[in-house]
DNA sequence: GCGTACTTT
């Protein structure tokens, strides 16, 4: 959970601040701060228990805590394990989160709080971003860069104790960390026997190369002490941390919340966007000032309730039509995204529509009420198919009660669930964990990089279905990752690896560097890592069209991306020539991706991306080299990794996915869309009103049997 | 003739 912050810093301070500029106002204005930071932290519930919670740890190996909204555990507990002792000999505290913004936020917080500069004493380490030095101690960071790091040190010997915060939510990660966690505590914790069994399996898993891991070193450091583990979750599912963990000892410490009266629907409600609606206008006329909060599944739902309310405000009488709506949903630019944040003009009330970014991504101050219509769309994942979907279900009843939550952080609120009493009950207890909605091949390739061999038989949380595990294994078996007994493969197992994409992207780079396209190659899966690069408003759309046909190529859409890429690299070339500012240079980017239709965020992850990922095939011996012209070479390189998805044209024009044999069309946004291609490889099959496949291009059937004979017989 | 919640390495 975000700690909730004292209000110790108004733009009223901040004046008197810039009217006095005398030295020892400003040490008194430190000195008062740094007062108010003391009392806001005694003032946290976690603060009175802070000797039994070290106690706690001191005794127990395992402590699960559960710790309600605004009781401080994340930004309080480490502080008092440091005060401790539990840093000593150099030793660092770790504390996982699942998302980005959150490591960084907390990091902030709490060195603030114990005085020190960001990336000392306390830093933050996500991926793009390292807040860390020599002297860090207190190390926030998200759960998947932790999961990296296991691969260069799986005893995580650096570490005494790792938190892992919001466990609740079940990322992959959290899931796959809990896992490896229990495996390392048990080997840290008996050096001579487990530790052995642990580090030997490690060494099997390598045996025929050894230079990008270091398990013996790392047995050595960590020998003298055990691993602490501290498991933070929201209320609802202690039990089944606890039963994980051996019956670990779980505690409870209380949270700062507000009553929240949960009102329910006599009857279920058909049509949950007029609910919605009737519900929106029944609070603005019926209850009492405070803003209200509306969760809905989708950008489309959103912005078709906005109309209705804008609609409907203009039938009201002119004293009620103070009514303002705000959307917010992750792909929405960020600009637009603060316009939440802001206090409606006085007088006014806002109602801001938003999907489940603000469950838990984003705390917008001012809730009073929420209105929660029972629904959240989720990704599913089918694996005899290889198909994703996003379709609508119910909350669970931990996500209802993460959502009526909303509306207690200030004062007392009130909760609308448009659905009734008796259909709670019937909700499951908390949401299917990711690991049982997705592909594992990353997950899996990473086990077998940690040394873990035995997948099925690995000590999962909540297993995934043997269908799913044995899937990931054949498809990286066909990639070349895994070795005929199963085992990493070296190199290829071990390269693939090392990155921290998509296995099939990861292959596709290790052979472009035979065929000598790396550097186009490199462009592509740094493209096709990030979310849609073209940006089609639907006011502007036939503009929107003609830019990105200037950058379209007719052998499909993997070229285009490079294309894109290149002119964006340009536009910064000719910025960098005029004006060296980093900042003007990142203005003209975004002017140029406005122009040009693209999405800014998502091109600069792209970037990112790119680097790193250079970065990293560097260190491994590649060097990006260029095709060139020559584009059939990487079109056959395309056909080489992406085998797996490949499709023949039917005579009625639809295509056939040789993989899983089901009926697929080209989506209409790709630039092979009319073209028809006998033959086309693509990297996502997604269903919506039907089976679309994207990011498309053009090959030639027969290199399928001569660029990956062992998948596909050479009479087929 | 599309139109996709949220994360992350």
């Amino acid at each position: 959970m975000m700690p909730s912050f004292p209000n110790i810093s108004t733009s009223k301070d901040q004046q008197d601040g810039r009217k006095l500029a005398n030295g020892d106002c400003k040490n008194q204005q430190v000195l008062a701060r740094r007062q108010l930071i003391l009392q806001h932290r005694k003032s946290l519930p976690i603060a009175s228990v802070e000797r039994r919670l070290v106690e706690e740890v001191r005794k127990n190996d395992t402590l699960i805590i559960v710790g309600e909204t605004g009781s401080g555990k994340t930004t309080q507990l480490p502080q008092f394990l440091y005060n401790a002792g539990f840093c000593r000999d150099e030793k660092i505290i770790g504390v996982t989160q699942p998302r980005r913004v959150a490591a960084v936020t907390v990091a902030k917080r709490v060195a603030e709080e114990c005085n020190v500069e960001l990336g000392q004493k306390v830093g933050y380490s996500i991926r793009f971003e390292d807040a860390t030095s020599s002297s860090t101690r207190i190390k926030y960071m998200t759960d998947g860069l932790l999961l990296r790091e296991a691969l260069l040190d799986p005893l995580l010997s650096r570490y005494s104790i790792i938190i892992v915060d919001e466990a609740h939510e079940r990322t992959v990660h959290t899931d796959v960390l809990l896992g490896l966690l229990k495996k390392v505590q048990l080997a840290r914790s008996h050096p001579t026997t487990n530790q052995h069994n642990f580090i030997k399996a490690n060494a099997k898993g390598r045996e025929d190369e050894s230079r990008s891991f270091s398990p013996l070193k790392a047995s050595e450091s960590a020998k003298s002490t055990s691993l602490k583990l501290i498991i933070m979750s929201a209320s609802l599912d202690a039990r089944c941390f606890s039963e994980y963990f051996g019956g670990a000892k779980a505690v409870h410490v209380h949270g700062r919340q507000y009553p929240v009266e949960v009102l329910y629907t006599y009857q279920p409600e058909p049509d949950y966007l007029d609910a919605t609606l009737i519900t929106i206008f029944q609070i603005h006329l019926e209850e009492a000032s405070g803003d209200i909060l509306a969760f809905l599944t989708g950008q489309e739902e959103i912005e078709s309730v906005e109309r209705l309310v804008h609609d409907r405000i203009r039938q009201l009488p002119d004293g009620s039509q103070n009514l303002l709506t705000v959307p917010i949903y992750a792909s929405l630019p960020s600009e637009q995204q603060m316009n939440a944040f802001k206090p409606a003009p006085s007088g006014f009330r806002k109602v801001i529509l938003a999907t489940n970014i603000a469950e838990t991504s984003v705390t917008i101050p001012g809730i009073k009420y929420v209105i929660d219509p029972g629904l959240v769309k989720a990704r599913s994942y089918n694996p005899v198919t290889g198909m994703e979907s996003l379709i609508i279900i119910p909350t669970s009843k931990a996500q209802a009660l993460q959502r009526s939550g909303r509306a207690g952080r200030e004062g007392p609120g009130k909760c609308f669930r448009l659905y009734p009493e008796s259909e709670f009950s019937k909700l499951t207890d908390s949401t299917v964990p990711e690991i049982k909605r997705c592909n594992l091949s990353n997950v899996v390739l990473q086990l077998k990089a940690l040394g873990i061999d035995d997948i099925i038989g690995f000590d999962f949380m909540e297993k995934p279905s043997r269908m799913a595990i044995v899937k990931s294994l054949e498809q990286l078996f066909l990639l070349g990752a895994l070795s005929d007994d199963y085992k990493l493969s070296s190199p290829v197992g071990q390269q693939m690896a090392r990155l921290p994409l998509d296995p099939m992207y990861s292959k596709a780079l290790i052979l472009a560097k035979e065929f000598k396209c790396l550097e186009e190659m490199l462009i592509v899966v740094a493209m096709l890592s990030v979310e849609s690069i073209f940006y089609f408003p639907r006011e502007k759309m036939e503009e929107a069209r003609a830019a990105r046909k200037s950058f379209s190529s007719p052998e499909g859409d993997h070229i285009t991306l490079v294309n894109v890429y290149r002119a964006s690299a340009e536009c910064l070339e000719k910025s960098k020539t005029t004006n060296s500012k980093e900042k003007t240079m990142e203005k003209k980017l975004n002017k140029w991706c406005r122009e040009n239709f693209i999405n800014y965020r998502s091109l600069r992850h792209a970037r990112d991306i790119h680097s790193q990922i250079e970065g990293h095939i560097r260190q491994m011996g590649f060097s990006p080299s260029s095709c060139g012209d020559d584009m059939l070479q990487f079109r056959r390189c395309l056909t080489a990794s992406f085998f797996l998805n490949a499709a023949m044209k039917q005579p009625d024009g639809s295509y056939r996915a040789l993989s899983s044999s089901q009926t697929v069309q080209v989506h209409p946004s790709s630039v092979l869309f009319r073209t028809k291609a006998d033959c086309i490889i693509f990297n996502e099959l997604v269903r919506t009103n039907q089976n679309y496949v994207r990011n498309v291009t053009r090959v030639d059937p027969l290199w399928l049997p001569e660029l990956a004979p062992q998948y596909y017989a050479a009479d087929s």
